[in-house]
DNA sequence: ATTTGTGCAAAACCTTTGCATTGAC
DNA sequence: GTCAATGCAAAGGTTTTGCACAAAT
């Protein structure tokens, strides 16, 4: 996602208006590496806010996700998450915990498109989820 | 996911019953690589037996996933998915027609697990998600 | 003034649960 | 006879929608 100053640019570009529940929205997700669900970041957003609707949280989370500011993901079997870092990396969540985090390695690059998968399909991109339990939690488990 | 013939066994050790309910989901489940989502189940079970409810179909995939027989996939943003073929293989989805395709490829070797990786979380798993369009779409899209 | 955004309430979905009944063993 | 499975109805949780009103441009 750009900064809130340039995302205010493209919203303006996109005849789109900005409003103070937009903002706050913005703010939230601004170098979030949390992986927020809609629940949580309505909940950042009902502190300032108090009035704010998830009508408005769902609606402008489809708007940035439409003008490509964000990626929703498929992760987590039970709600979906949105991640402002919309440059190509890929996830770990804890089955324990249910915390996503972040996995930037240099193995990803070792992943090339076989010709016989570019024939079939039109692959646009990719991602991969790791699962298992993250280090938080397994020390836990010890006591 | 085993035959149905042995997975009548494992249920047998398990102390769980064999009904005629379950049976036909297994036989649904049998070397099925379309990725059926509960409802596709439901509706193939309930032509043969019109009065199944969705709680059977539920907590009989439950079960199996228990077991680790099928692995619900999560890659489908709308609904869960379940795919009886639980050797490491990776997933296309379509996102014009929503349909999942396997993907066994040999690049999926050049995936190894960093160290720093490592010492962060303890991975039991992962799973490569590709997006794009199918052929399929992709052809009719010309017309 | 125009047009988009907001928020409420309700609906739409998918999935789970409580419970009485049925059926497998 | 015992215990697990089934099926109904209801509930739960997430996300979407219709619509009147408010706010941004």
């Amino acid at each position: 996602m750009q900064t809130v100053e340039k995302l205010t640019d493209t919203l303006k570009n996109n005849r789109l208006k900005i409003t103070p529940q937009r903002l706050m929205i913005f703010k939230v997700l601004e170098n979030n590496t949390s992986h927020p669900s809609a629940e949580e970041i309505y909940k950042k957003v009902k502190k300032v806010y108090p009035s704010v609707s998830f009508t408005t949280i769902y609606k402008t989370l489809e708007t940035l996700r439409d003008l490509g500011e964000i990626k929703e993901l498929t992760i987590d079997k039970d709600r979906k998450h949105y991640d402002p870092d919309i440059s190509v990396h890929h996830h770990f969540i804890c089955s324990d915990c249910r915390e996503i985090y972040d996995i930037h390695e240099a193995f990803t690059a070792n992943i090339k498109l076989d010709d016989s998968l570019r024939k079939d399909f039109s692959v646009s991109g990719f991602q991969i989820s790791f699962f298992g339990v993250c280090s938080k939690c397994s020390n836990s488990d010890r006591f």
